[in-house]
DNA sequence: ATGAAAGCGCTAACAG
DNA sequence: CTGTTAGCGCTTTCAT
C-alpha cells in the first residue's frame, strides 16, 4: 500500500543547535539572581521598574522562552486541557474539536486529543494517561459503550483526584459535574411536531447512535409529541441499527409498514436513509419526508437537500471550554455545578415539503 | 444563543481527594532509597530481583504512576507529539488525525493538535507554543498562507532546536525533512486521463485549495495528461475559486465555454460542482462527468454518487507517525530524510460513464 | 545491590 | 528591592 519513492540523500548538515536559553543563563548574564529575573519576567510587585525593563529586554533579545515543562512541574498546573471524544470524523465531534482548539488557545491552553473509538476501555486509558499528564482539566463526549454499560468509575476518579470535567453532548446524570448540551428532548419534539404539520402521520425514528444519552433523549421527545398530536397520528416506532445494516433494515421496515416521516438522530442515518427510500422509488418529500440531526456539510448537497437540526457544535465547544477554565481558575470545591443548553435551529430545506 | 437551563445546587461534597502517590513516599513505605525505587521500577540492572517485585508489588497496590511532567523535565523528554493541521472540519485532515491519534496512542505518546486555520500566523504560534511544551516531534500539514507566502523560517526554527518533524500532504521542498503524501501528479494524471478515456473532451480542473502544494501538482497532472493526449481535446482550463464564489464562477464559465468533465481538487469542488451543474440542467454523467480527490462520506450520497480518489488519510497519519517515531529513536542527525508516497486509488461510482 | 547527592528549570517564601 | 534557599518528582552518576 505505501511505497518509498525516493530517498533524499542530502545529510543533514550538523549546524550548532539553538540551544534554549535558561533563566540561569539569563541570570548570568545579567549578573542578578535568578530569582531576580524569574520575577521580573512575571512582572512581581517587589521588583523596580528598572531592572524589569531590563530583564524583559535581555530575555526578548536572547529569545528566551519559558520551559513549560519546569514551570508545570513547580505549579502543579500544566496550560493543557484533556478531551476525550468518540470519534473524529463524525462532523459534529469534528467541528466541537474546533471550538474547544480556538478558544483554549486564545487562553492560553494546549489541547490534548485522546479518540475513545466508542470503547470504554479505551476512555479510561485516556483518563489514565490525561491524569498522569497533570492536564489542568478534561472535556468529554461519553463513548456509547460507557453509557451502555453505565460504567463511571473512571470519571468519579478523574474528580476524585481533584481535576474539573466537563462533560459534553453525550452526558450522565450519574456524575455531578458541569455540563453542556443541545436540548436533545425538546430538539426532537419541535423536529416530529414539525412534520406532523406538515402532514406527516406515520413518522419514524431511525438512528445509528442507539444507547446514547442524546439518542434516548430524542427518543422521548419524539415519542411525546407523537402522544401530544391532536390529530390522530401512527404509533411510535423506533428504527435502531448501525451503519453496515442500515439499507437492509431499513427496506425491509418499508416493505411491510407505512412511512410517510423519517427523523434521524444523527446525520448519517438521514442522510442514508434520504438517499436510500429515493432509491426505492419514494418521492421526497412528497412521499417521506426526512429531518435529521446536525447540520454538517452532507446536508447541502444531498438531493434534495436535507432539512436539518442545526447543533451549533462548535459554539458548544468553545463554551465548554469556559466553563472548563472558569472552574479551573475559581477552583474547583463546594461550587455549583451547572448544566447548559445550547440552543438548536431547525434548518429547512427541500427534504420537508415548503408549506404545510 | 446559550441559555443556561438549571442549576445543580448540591454542593459539592468535600471528600478527601485521591493524592497521587510519589517515589519518595514509597520508598519511605518500603524503607528504602528513592533510587532504589525508581531503579526497581524501572527494571534497572543492578537491583534485585527480590526487591523489584516488592517494589512493584508495593508500587501496584499504593496506585502509583510516574509524574510525567517530573519525567519530561528529567530525561528532556515529553512522550508527546504536536500536530498543526490546517482545519479539522475537513474529512481529510480529520481521518489523518485519527490515523496519527491511535498510532500515537499505540506507541504511548499522547497527541497535541493545533489548528492553523490555514493562517501563517496561526502556525507561527503553534510552532512556537509546541517549541516550549517539549515535543518530542512535529507532524505538520502546511497552511495555504504559508505555502502561498512561502515562508517557513518557523519551520526551520523547529530544526534548528533539534526537534525532528515530518510534513504530510501539504509539503515543500523548502524544507529537508522526512514527508508523506500521495502522488498527487500521477494521481490527477490518472484521473484526466481516465475522463479522456471515458469520452471526455473539455475537462477543466476545479479548485477551492489553490495555492497549495497539492494543488499544484495536480494541476500538473492534469495539464500533463491533457497534452499526453492522443485524440484531440480542448486546451486546460484552470478554475480556481473559494467556497463562496464557486457556485457564481462555474456557472459564468459554463454559459460561455464548453465543458464535458471536471476535476475537482478537493471534496468541496467536486460535490460543489456535480450539485450545481445538475441544478443547471446537465445530466451527469451523460454530459458532464465529474471526480473529485478525497473518498469522504458526501461522495457515497451525492446523486449520483461521486466518482473519487482515495487517499487513504487516515493510512498516511499512521505511516507519518511511524516516521516520525523512529526518527525520534534513532536520533535526529546524519540521516537522510526520505519521503513516502501512499498510493490512491479511483473508486469508480455513478458520476463518471461506467463503460467508455 | 543499594543509597546519597546532584540537578533538570522554574517559583516562592523568607531574609537581608 | 534583591538574593538565598528550598523544593516540585524524577533519574542517574558515583560511592559505599
Amino acid at each position: 500500500m505505501i511505497s518509498i519513492l525516493y530517498i533524499c540523500i542530502h545529510p543533514k548538515k550538523k549546524n550548532n543547535l539553538e540551544k534554549k536559553v535558561t533563566l540561569k543563563e539569563l541570570a548570568k548574564i545579567l549578573k542578578v539572581s535568578v530569582a531576580t529575573v524569574s520575577k521580573a519576567l512575571n512582572d512581581s510587585y517587589d521588583i523596580s521598574e528598572e531592572t524589569k525593563v531590563r530583564v524583559k529586554k535581555k530575555a526578548k533579545e536572547l529569545n528566551y522562552v519559558p520551559n513549560i515543562i519546569a514551570q508545570s512541574l513547580k505549579l502543579k498546573k500544566s496550560f493543557s486541557l484533556g478531551v476525550i471524544i468518540p470519534n473524529i470524523t463524525d462532523e459534529f465531534f469534528a467541528r466541537a474539536v474546533h471550538g474547544i482548539s480556538k478558544e483554549a488557545k486564545e487562553n492560553r491552553y494546549k489541547t490534548l486529543i485522546s479518540i475513545s473509538n466508542e470503547e470504554l476501555q479505551s476512555e479510561i486509558e485516556s483518563v489514565d494517561i490525561f491524569l498522569n499528564s497533570n492536564v489542568d482539566g478534561l472535556l468529554i463526549s461519553l463513548a456509547s459503550e460507557t453509557q451502555t454499560k453505565n460504567q463511571y468509575e473512571h470519571i468519579k476518579k478523574i474528580q476524585d483526584h481533584g481535576i474539573p470535567i466537563v462533560l459534553f453532548d453525550r452526558v450522565t446524570d450519574a456524575i455531578d459535574c458541569d455540563k453542556i448540551t443541545i436540548d436533545d428532548f425538546k430538539s426532537a419534539y419541535d423536529a416530529t411536531y414539525f412534520l406532523l404539520r406538515k402532514g406527516c402521520k406515520n413518522v419514524i425514528f431511525l438512528s445509528t447512535i442507539s444507547r446514547t444519552s442524546v439518542c434516548e433523549l430524542r427518543k422521548k421527545g419524539y415519542e411525546q409529541a407523537l402522544k401530544d398530536s391532536k390529530i390522530k397520528v401512527g404509533a411510535t416506532r423506533f428504527l435502531e441499527v448501525t451503519h453496515e445494516n442500515l439499507e437492509f433494515e431499513l427496506k425491509s421496515f418499508l416493505e411491510i409498514e407505512e412511512v410517510d416521516g423519517i427523523l434521524g438522530a444523527d446525520e448519517h442515518s438521514a442522510v442514508a436513509s434520504l438517499h436510500l427510500v429515493q432509491n426505492l422509488g419514494y418521492k421526497v418529500p412528497d412521499q417521506i419526508s426526512v429531518i435529521g440531526f446536525t447540520n454538517g456539510s452532507l446536508t447541502k448537497f444531498t438531493v434534495p437537500s436535507l432539512t436539518a437540526i442545526s447543533q451549533h457544535s462548535e459554539l458548544m465547544g468553545k463554551s465548554a471550554v469556559q466553563t472548563l477554565l472558569s472552574r479551573i481558575q475559581k477552583g474547583y470545591l463546594d461550587q455549583e455545578t451547572q448544566h447548559k443548553i445550547v440552543q438548536t435551529d431547525l434548518i429547512q430545506r427541500k427534504s420537508t415539503p415548503s408549506k404545510s
